[in-house]
Parts: structure tokens; sequence; C-alpha cells
DNA sequence: ACACAAAAACTTGGCGCCAAGTTACGATTG
DNA sequence: CAATCGTAACTTGGCGCCAAGTTTTTGTGT
């Protein structure tokens, strides 16, 4: 794989990028200009126009060319704090809506029943701040701890107000690891973003603070691009 | 950019991958296999597999294949403790070594001129363990606050001790900003990294003590597949 | 029957050219 | 002179085929 004349190209772009020689909407050199100021293939200056497609930065229109995307500003999310998603960017002042996306029941080859014992089903439910998708949260419960989860699940909307009705009061839990990865094609369309956005994925529990019961495994799944981490203690 | 097909086979791919289907040094089915499989035109396999190699999932010889690269297992990383990184690693029994890369003073045009005044230096550091390059560390220091740091600067491993040979004895730091982001080519270079591998970058400061002085503003770029981030307090 | 060389079949990589869409320019018409 | 239409020049997208490397099969000689 020829990455040397691609990467440069790449390098170059983002650079025109971040020192704001393009603006949003604006249109990139073409495929043929570029291809001769860096006495490349076509075909390499299309990998890398397309690299930097993939990565969210820019849109092509056929016949017309390629366009600088308009980058929104990223909302401030606080990582490391015991508040809920909900509770910090209602605080924040933004319009928050939730979106119940499926309740299903995990295969039995899932690493989940690592975790969980009986009939596990996965609520995900869809983020989405000023109507644009934001994050996907996404909870493993036990049919043991719950046993009505597979008739309520499609319609939950928050895991602590379900948990609530079920007389569990305060929430806590033991560990929280955050990773990196990729959107799958599902994914891309929930969260409408293209192949090579990064998400970050941050997996933990919620444990019940009276009995020290595990309610859920859960992963909450953000955009990389669309918020700000405030890691600060 | 037709990304459906694509889509598809990078999904199918990575849940041979997930499933445990494919082991590591495993060939790939060819693309024309792959093309007949999914009835799409080998263009689009090829472009779903190259995907798959930039992401650092695969690696390719030309003529015989592409094979399942093997996953080193993720260091485990506490990201929110007020440990230096060196301390962390050295503690868990992993050899680290630090290489100075470089200490180069900024231009003019570079946005640390928004949070530091007089000249400010970059100092980078690439930390290694077990001799994989894991991490870039990246300090801006000014001259009004270290008058030698052009001087000293290439030498320096450890910014930690440079302070502390300056009198400073304790330090902390009053805000932490996470983000993803792709490598550029000499990044790509330094941290031996494909082009999609995303890095975390870690966006910080260090303040004495005793005195509230802002001795650096720093970068801490990991590599994010080489760690297993634990964000727990 | 075995060993070696050549040819065929397979693998990924690259390129030229045509397909499909858009815009600009020149010619024609009212 | 302005508006419209057709053509050329431009744009990105896709495909067939050849390039370059590897492996398998076939043919030949001992």
């Amino acid at each position: 794989m020829q990455g040397g004349k691609e990467a440069v190209i790449v390098d170059a772009v983002m650079q025109m990028i971040r020192e704001k020689k393009l603006i949003p909407g604006e249109k990139l050199p073409s495929e043929n200009e570029l291809a001769e100021e860096f006495t490349a293939p076509r075909i390499t200056v299309r990998k890398a126009l397309q690299q930097l497609e993939a990565r969210g930065h820019v849109y092509t229109i056929k016949g017309k060319g390629r366009f600088l995307k308009e980058e929104a500003k990223p909302i401030h999310l606080h990582l490391t704090g015991s508040e809920s998603f909900t509770d910090k960017m209602t605080e924040a002042g933004y319009n928050l809506k939730t979106v119940n996306i499926s309740c299903q029941k995990e295969p039995s080859r899932s690493p989940i029943y690592q975790k969980l014992e009986g009939n596990v089903y996965k609520v995900s439910r869809l983020r989405l701040i000023e109507n644009e998708p934001m994050a996907i949260h996404q909870s493993y419960v036990s049919e043991l701890a719950f046993p009505d989860i597979d008739r309520d699940g499609p319609s939950i909307s928050s895991m602590f107000a379900y948990y609530r009705k079920h007389g569990y009061k305060e929430f806590t839990s033991n560990g929280t690891y955050l990773c990196v990865r990729f959107p799958t094609s599902e994914e891309q369309k929930r969260l409408n973003c293209n192949s090579m956005i990064p998400l970050i994925v941050l997996e933990s529990n919620t444990i019940d603070c009276e009995s020290g019961k595990i309610l859920e495994f859960n992963e909450i799944i953000y955009r990389s691009d669309k918020f700000k981490y405030d890691m600060t203690r």
C-alpha cells in the first residue's frame, strides 16, 4: 500500500484547514490540480481526498468538486463527573432528546454473559442534541434482575428512571474504561457519520448504592468530533 | 462516494475478527473471493480491505494476500490519576524508555502564543515501552520562564526533572482536555502506526504548586490501540 | 519416481480511459 | 441586446486490463 504521497497530501490539506486557508463551504483544489502540484498520480490524490472525506472533513459533489465541511462548535462534556449525561446537557441549556432504538436479547455467544447471568437484554437509546444525533447509550440488563425488561425495554428512554421505578434510589459505578473505535455501518446510520469518525466508547456499570447490586453494564458511545471532553477532576 | 457495500464488507470482516473466526497471521479471503461473495466490484472490496489495513488490523503482501495482524494486549493506563506516565508505567513493571525527538521554537502563528508569552519552545519526547513507540509527549515552554530552554531542550527527557533542577518541587494542573485525532505523517513514522489509527490527545498544563506559576502547556499523544484507558476515579 | 524448470493460475497494485455530472463559453434566435 | 441552446471543458466516479509478485501445476529430463 503506497502511503507516502497520500499521507503528504492529507497532511497538506489538513494544514490548510487548520490554518484557516480554507473556509467552510469553500471548494478544494481539484484532483487534477493537486496531482500536478504534488507530482502524484490522480488515483493517489483521490485516495487522499477520500480519506479526508471518510474522516468527515470534506463532502463531495460529483462533477462539481469537493468542499470543506462546516464543523460545529464542540459541546463541552465533563467525562469525569458523576452526573448523568442527561443532567449535564440539560444544565448546560442544550435541547436534549432521547429516542429508544431497540431492546434486544443478547445472543448466547455474547461476552456479556461473562459478567451477567440469565437472559441479558441490550437497551439502546440514541441521544440527540438540537436534533442532531450525538451519542448512543446501551445498557445490558439481566432478566433475573428485571423480569419485565423484554416487555418494558422498547419504550425505556431513561434507565435511571426505570431503576427508580423499581425502588432503586442512588447509583454509583465501580469502574469505567475508555476506548476508541470506528462505527459499524449501523452506527454510521444512527449517528449520521462517516466511516472513519472515531467513536469514544465508555464502558461502565451502574450499581445500587444501598445494596451494592449491579443493575446493568453499559456503554456510552460518543462521536469523538462532537464534544470537547473535559477530563478535569 | 459509494459507501454501502464497502461498509458492509468492513463490518463483515470486523465481525470475523471479533468472533475469532480469523486468527492472527491467517490469510483473509482474496479480493476476488470477497467480490463474488458480496456481489461487489473488486475495487469496492479493495477499498474495504484498504480501510481495514489503514485501521491497523490487516497487513498486505503483494501477490500473496492480506493477513490478520497480531494485536498486542493493551496496557492498562489510568487516565485520571495524578501520577506521571513514567511513574505509572514503571510501577506496573514495564520497561519504559524516553527518547527526545526535538526542541523547536514555535512559529509566530502558533495558537500557543494565546496562552504563553515570549518565545515558546516545543520539547517533544517519544515514549517507548518494551522498545515499542507508544506515546509522544510535547511540552510548550516559554523562554521567559526558562531562558535556557533552547539550549537545554534537545537533551531533556523528563520535564519534571528539568523543573526540579530549577527549584520547582510539586506540580499540579488546572484542567485537562481529551480529543481524538489522526496522526500526521510525521507521527505515523514516530509511532510506527498506520494513517487511520486514532490518537488520544490529552491537553493540559503543569503548574507549580507553591507559586501557582504555569510552567508549561503540554500534550500527551497516545496511540488509542495500545492502552486500555481506565477512567475510574 | 524424483527433481527442476517453465507455464499457468492465482494474488494485490496501478493506470488509462470512458461514464456521469456540472459549468462556462460561443453561436443562434427573438 | 438578452435569452436560450448546444458544445467544449471541466469535475468526480468506475471499470477493464495490464503490471508485478507468489504459488501451483505441468512438462521434461535423469
